[in-house]
RNA sequence: GGGAGCAUAGCUCAGUUGGUUAGAGCACUUGCCUUACAAGCAAGGGGUCAGCAGUUCGAGUCUGCUUGCUCCCACCA
């Protein structure tokens, strides 16, 4: 009746088909992890073709950072994937990166050494860092040495990442590791920006810039985190011919930056002050009024001071007006020291120069009060303002000079075209595709990509010196592509020598280095071998599959969006897979700052990596899930009850031999096991795990609750006997095939049992098709004996009494088609229900009902 | 203020194009040492599907409104 799609041929291992007496969990990871690694069971084989490939993009970690559990299972989730397209029979290409370039690294290493950068120290190559750091003594040392300090730091770091990724078992291919500052990374991201450049989608920019005076760099848009941020209503007198005009201000301590003052066109109250003067309070400057139809009438008094620059409607307001610039606050968040052209009294100057924001307010609050300026006391009010995401203090707006990248911000049609890649790409779910669309939709300019800092990568430029030592920044030179990766810093540029840097009729590097997200937005066309192994980067760019949690589709995916159209025109992935939070148990996002993470090595020595990785298998993309302790509990059950399932199918004698398979109950069985691997199929090709675990559970379950306890009797018989013959090669067909169902999830405890009585990884087997299994009996026959065993079980749990008490007298009822499945596997239903009696007959046309008369108890 | 998601058992979640009596796991109750597993097995209790209104022979499912929660964006006078 069955006969296999192929007959298998099953060697056993060479440590012979070893069914441990006792199976655990523990030890098994350490293990497995070996192996794998030994054996290099998840390398990427290099195809000829692009359709054998299935290449994926994952997040490089910041490895200065600390991971937690959410991380480990949207990482996870990836992985599912990737296992499954494994066993499908691609070659799967899945990189894995770090990155350890940028300000949290380099933070780390000021925090962990006790050091701080400072570029104007030379390099002193016999530095030691100090044993002990002494935060209150930061030593100073040279850029080079401070980033051997980080390349240091960050190879510790990253070996207790590779631990963490190999022990969750994620798949990855460790031989293509890449690092966001390796060399290689460097040339990719020198080269990509070096074309930018020459094809116009990079330029360098005066302008006013988003600044962080902890770090003193300028930050880019995407990086924003708008906070609470408490502050105060100061009501002002500024004074006219007819009297005092009131604003109302949180930042008194600007009253020197103020170039104007600003109402609404339409504004009735100050219609007729529009085109005349005021003086500001304090200094005396004069002031004009003007109309503005981005002043808001009912904020504040409805007239705003204008300043250099307050916010960002400030700039607007400069640039469209046409307003002088008045700088008062210098880099490091500090009013400056030299008194100001427009400001004509140096004893006022003085009370505030050199004076941080936060003391200077103060002052000009206690001046204004002294004068009479203030009107009323200052009220309290909480508003939100725009912080650097990893900084602490509030962001100022100082005119810098800048690189950008053009991203649709400030222009109309680039925009189009990027709602465009992004409507082109699968979404899973769909609906954070909003995401992206509100986010490129919102962009209200170019992306800022040049830091003020040390470690990263430099750009690739300089600028000639005049005969004053100006630098032409309107004719930067750049390094020709057969240098890179170049340093300017210390390389030198065509046609100039080394005793020319810095001197008239010299040249100058380019001090800045670039944003990190300027490098990992290039992560495809580093990880693919982009300009360097064409071979590869044709069988895998574009990627299949790009991978990571919501937060950083306005970052990390836009971002790559961006350059792989400028470079490849195209979009860098076919589809991206979106993974939700882990929220802590209040529903609240889990993050280092509100303390509420929870340490992933904790959770993974707690209930093992196979137990944490069901737990993110059952959470679907995009959704945010609780963190729950519990959870994990059953998914160590689900192992371990795999293990001992196992034991029992193999420990009665594995018979890989599908033509032994007769009997009418096991046929059953198959009809059923293949539903279910038909819809985990499905569910895996549509990206959706939860559904293909949860229906090979489902199966599982069943399998181990009612079929096994059915057979079990059988199983046991003499082997010459064609029903045990007939039980023990279904047992191990099935295990084979629900085994390999399960692999993608539980990547350990499935090793570890096909290591019993199979050759070779599960890893490197193919994911089971329908056509193993080549049924002709009813899959319902088998849920009518669960019908029956579940009226059996019934009326003994009902009598209290054990499960092995005799049944004297059995009476089923049910329809004649009902009855005929339960007669076809008489012999077990008797064994499994310990019938020793008659068994009557009775067709109804209702459901199937047992009746049943237990045996006094012996 | 703009956008998105969610609301089903005490908890975490399924519930295809509307169609019998709304499901699962956990938790809970009760019983069972049953030779794969007591970290187990068996049986059971538990829901006004957030609220209101509508479409329909029929609504957890479709439409509108309301409420609540979460996330993203905007909001610095």
């Amino acid at each position: 009746m069955t006969t296999p799609a192929e007959p298998r041929t099953d060697v056993p291992t060479a440590a012979g088909a070893a069914v441990p007496e006792k199976p655990a969990l523990e030890g098994l990871e350490d293990k497995w992890i070996a192996r794998w690694k030994a054996d290099d069971t998840y390398a990427f084989i290099r195809p000829a073709s692009r359709a054998e490939v299935y290449s994926i993009d994952t997040p490089p970690p910041t490895v200065s950072g600390s991971l937690h559990v959410g991380h480990v299972f949207s990482y996870t989730h990836t992985d599912l994937i990737a296992r499954f397209q494994r066993m499908r029979g691609k070659h799967v290409f899945y990189p894995i990166g770090w990155d350890d370039n940028g300000l949290p690294t380099e933070r780390r290493v000021q925090n962990f050494y006790g050091v701080r950068c400072d570029p104007t120290v030379p390099y002193d190559p016999d530095f030691t860092p100090p044993e002990k750091p002494d935060p209150k003594h930061e030593l100073r040392i040279s850029r080079p040495n401070f980033v051997e300090l980080c390349h240091q730091l960050t190879h510790v770091d990253e070996k207790a990442f590779e631990d963490l990724w190999r022990r969750v078992g994620l798949s990855v291919n460790w031989s293509s590791l890449y690092t966001t500052i390796s060399a290689d990374s460097i040339m990719v991201a020198q080269k990509a920006f070096l074309r930018n450049v020459v094809r116009e989608e990079a330029y360098l920019s005066e302008a006013p810039t988003l600044w962080d005076v902890t770090f003193q760099t300028a930050v880019a848009q995407a990086e924003l985190d708008a906070r609470d941020y408490p502050g105060a209503y100061h009501r002002v007198a500024f004074h006219a011919a007819g009297g005092p005009v009131f604003i109302e201000t949180t930042r008194p301590e600007l009253i020197a930056a103020c170039v104007a003052l600003i109402a609404h066109p339409d504004d009735e109250r100050y219609r007729s002050l529009f085109g005349s003067t005021v003086t500001s309070p304090l200094y005396g400057v004069e002031l004009p009024v003007l109309a503005h139809p981005a002043a808001e009438p009912d904020k504040g008094t409805g007239i705003a001071m204008c300043c250099t620059f307050g916010d960002l409607t400030d700039v607007t307001w400069w640039r469209e007006l046409q307003l002088p610039a008045r700088v008062i606050i210098g880099r490091d968040g500090r009013i400056m020291r030299d008194r100001p052209e427009w400001i004509a009294d140096d004893a006022t100057w003085q009370v505030i120069a050199g004076k941080t924001i936060v003391s200077a307010r103060e002052l000009v609050v206690a001046g204004l009060r002294a004068s009479g300026d203030l009107d009323g006391e200052p009220t309290p009010t909480l508003r939100k303002a725009n912080f650097y995401e990893k900084g602490d203090k509030p962001l100022e707006i100082v005119s810098t000079r800048q690189w950008y990248i053009r991203n649709g911000g400030r222009d109309e049609d680039l925009k189009r075209v990027m709602l465009e890649r992004g409507a082109d790409l699968e979404w899973i779910p769909p609906h954070m595709r909003y995401r992206y669309d509100n986010w490129v939709g919102g962009l209200n300019g170019d992306w800022l990509i040049s830091r003020q800092r040390f470690f990263g990568v430099p750009f690739p430029v300089w600028y000639s010196l005049d005969a004053d030592a100006e630098p032409d920044y309107d004719h930067p030179i750049l390094a020709s592509e057969d240098r890179l990766p170049v340093d300017p810093s210390s390389d030198v540029p065509a046609g100039f020598s080394e005793s020319q840097r810095g001197k008239p009729g010299g040249f100058v590097a380019d001090p800045d280095v670039m944003d990190t997200w300027a490098t990992s937005s290039l992560t495809p066309q580093i990880a693919c071998g982009w300009e360097r192994d064409p071979e590869l980067f044709d069988v895998t760019f574009p990627m299949d599959l790009n991978t990571h949690a919501h937060e950083i589709i306005r970052t990390w995916l836009f971002s790559r969006v961006v350059r792989a159209h400028f470079e490849n025109h195209s979009v860098p992935w076919l589809r991206c897979m979106i993974s939700g939070f882990v929220m802590d148990p209040d529903r609240k996002k889990m993050s280092k700052s509100r303390g509420n993470t929870v340490v992933p090595t904790d959770v993974l020595e707690r209930y093992g990596s196979d137990a944490v990785r069901w737990r993110a298998a059952k959470i679907r993309p995009g959704l945010d899930s609780p963190f729950d302790q519990a959870e994990m509990k059953v998914g160590r059950r689900l192992a371990l009850k795999v293990l001992n399932a196992s034991k029992f199918v193999l420990g009665a004698g594995a018979l890989s031999d599908p033509a032994a398979i007769t009997e009418p109950a096991d046929l059953s069985l198959l009809a059923q096991l293949t539903a279910s691997i038909s819809e985990a199929t499905r569910s895996f090709e549509a990206y959706d795990y939860t559904s293909a675990l949860e229906s090979t559970e489902q199966f599982f379950w069943q399998f181990c609750d009612d079929y096994l306890e059915l057979v079990k009797e059988r199983a046991y018989g003499p082997a010459e006997d064609s029903g045990a013959a007939s039980a023990r090669a279904t047992l191990t067909l099935t295990l084979d095939i629900v085994l390999r169902l399960f692999a993608p999830i539980m990547p350990y405890v499935t090793e570890e049992v096909w290591s019993w009585w199979k050759a070779g990884s599960i890893h490197q087997a193919r994911w089971p098709v329908p056509d193993e299994v080549v049924v002709r009996e009813d899959p319902e026959l088998l849920s009518d004996v669960s019908a029956a065993l579940i009226q059996i079980r019934g009326a003994k749990t009902q009598a209290r009494v054990s499960m092995k008490t005799e049944i004297s007298l059995a009476k089923f009822y049910g329809t004649a088609w009902a009855l005929a499945h339960l007669q076809a596997v008489a012999p077990d239903l008797r064994a499994v229900g310990r019938i020793t009696g008659d068994v009557i007959w009775v067709e109804t046309d209702g459901p199937i009902a047992v009746d049943v008369t237990l045996a006094s108890p012996t």
